[in-house]
Order: structure tokens, then sequence, then C-alpha cells
DNA sequence: CGGTATCCCCCATGATACTG
DNA sequence: CAGTATCATGGGGGATACCG
């Protein structure tokens, strides 16, 4: 595993390839499924049930992302009737460092940049 | 500042305030443009010179948000013409770590993400 | 239970034109 | 130079219905 410290200069390129990543990874329900199968490995209706807001369709489609990019991982229960469990892959598990660091970026932050907001919107509306 | 420290368990939950927050400020052109204002300052036509795919719409948009969150600041330079300068402030320079660790994983596993996704593609396309 | 398939709508984005 | 205004579009996402 290389290191997760500080780039000595501008790291902070992100090049088209990282771009497309972030967006299948960082996307509307990503973390939240992330957030839950790091917990415990669960199974489709669980995760329904854990992020309520979340449609069949798109839960489906964060799955199988997550899935292509060797994120998460699906076993076929053979079972009756069929159950279908979800699981963090090692690789996904790399994921939650930098992800904890950003969360706790926006915790850290949240009201300063709430503050920011109420003095920008407060500048704009009177007009 | 509170210290970026991994935390110990489950910071991984991802609140409403944060997906918004995050939705902001690590959409399609914010990195970019942050990038850019971490280097130096820029005026208007020097970013859209740096980040060639980017329209005027989308750029003022990106622009006018991250100034809303407090992590670019907007000068209007009083010369003829009108010049305007973007700078980053401190609040957007705390940003940089966070972004950079997340930069950082997307580099050093990128290989591993290919490999995935060879093999994700390989055994759905034959059918 | 764990999905597909279909329809539909909305809004983010782009293209283009105009302006202080 | 640094925008705003207007129009067009396409695709992500929700609602609903159906299936192995």
């Amino acid at each position: 595993m290389r290191d997760t410290s500080l780039p000595a200069r501008g790291e902070l390129t992100v090049t088209p390839p990282h771009r497309e990543l972030l967006d299948q990874i960082l996307d509307k329900w990503s973390l939240a499924v992330l957030g839950e199968l790091c917990e415990r490995p669960s199974r489709f209706n669980d995760l329904r049930r854990a992020i309520p807001t979340v449609t069949q369709k798109s839960l489906t489609a964060t799955l199988r992302r997550l899935e292509r990019n060797g994120i998460v991982e699906r076993e076929v229960l053979r079972s009756r009737p069929v159950a279908v469990e979800y699981r963090i892959t090692p690789l996904g598990k790399t994921l939650r460092h930098p992800v904890d660091v950003l969360v706790g970026w926006a915790d850290a932050h949240m009201p300063g940049i709430e503050e920011a907001r109420a003095r920008f919107d407060a500048e704009s509306e009177p007009a």
C-alpha cells in the first residue's frame, strides 16, 4: 500500500480518467452503500431498508457500478428463495480512508461554510 | 484546525448536508478550477484557457457556487477594461488535503480498478 | 427476494447570441 | 473582458409494472 501522506505540490491535477472514476464512486448513492457495506455484508433489501430514499433501479445501478470497479462483491446464495449478498472488497476498504478524510473535512468546516453561504446570500438577495 | 487523522470507526456516515456539500464541491468542474486557483490567482478567461472544455456558462456557475461556499474569492479590479480575479480562500486551501488524498488514492489504485473493469466486462459481454 | 423493462420528466449542460 | 439571456437536448433518476 502506498502512503497517504500529502504530496509535495500540485498533485491536485484531475485527469479525465480520475474524473470519470470519481463520478462512479462518489455519486449520489455510492457513499451511502459503501457506509453500509463497511459495517456488514448486506442483502439487496437490507440496503434498501438502510437507505430508505433510494429506488430499486438506482440501487441496482449503484451496486453494479461499484461491482464493476472492484469496490463491492456480489454473491448469489443458493437458498429458497434466492438471496444475494453484497460485500466490500479489499480494494473497497482502501477507499474508506480517503472518504473518511473528506467527510471529516466536511464535518469540521460545515459551520464556516454555512456562514459563507449566509453572507453570500445576504449580499445578493437584498437587490 | 482540527486534525485530519483517521476516525476510529464508522465516520463514513454521509448525512444529507454532507451529500449536498460534496455535490457542490466535487462536481464536474470544481476540482479543475480548484487545481488552477491553488497554483495562482486567475482571471476568468485565464481559467477558460486552462480548462479548455468548460463553457462560459458552466465556469460562471462553478465559480459562483464555490464563492458561495466560501472556497474561492472574487475581486473586481478597477481597470480598463474590467478585470476580475479569482483567488482561493483559506477555507478553500483546507480542502486541498482531502482532495489530494482522494486523487492519490485514485492514482494508486487505478490499475487494480481497470483490471476489475476488464474482468467484469469480460464476464458480462460474452453472453 | 432481487431484480428487468418501460415510460416519463426534469434539470444540468451545451451552443449560440448579445451586453456593460 | 466578463459575463447574462435564451433555446435546445439528453440522460439520470423516479414511478410503475412485471418476472424468474
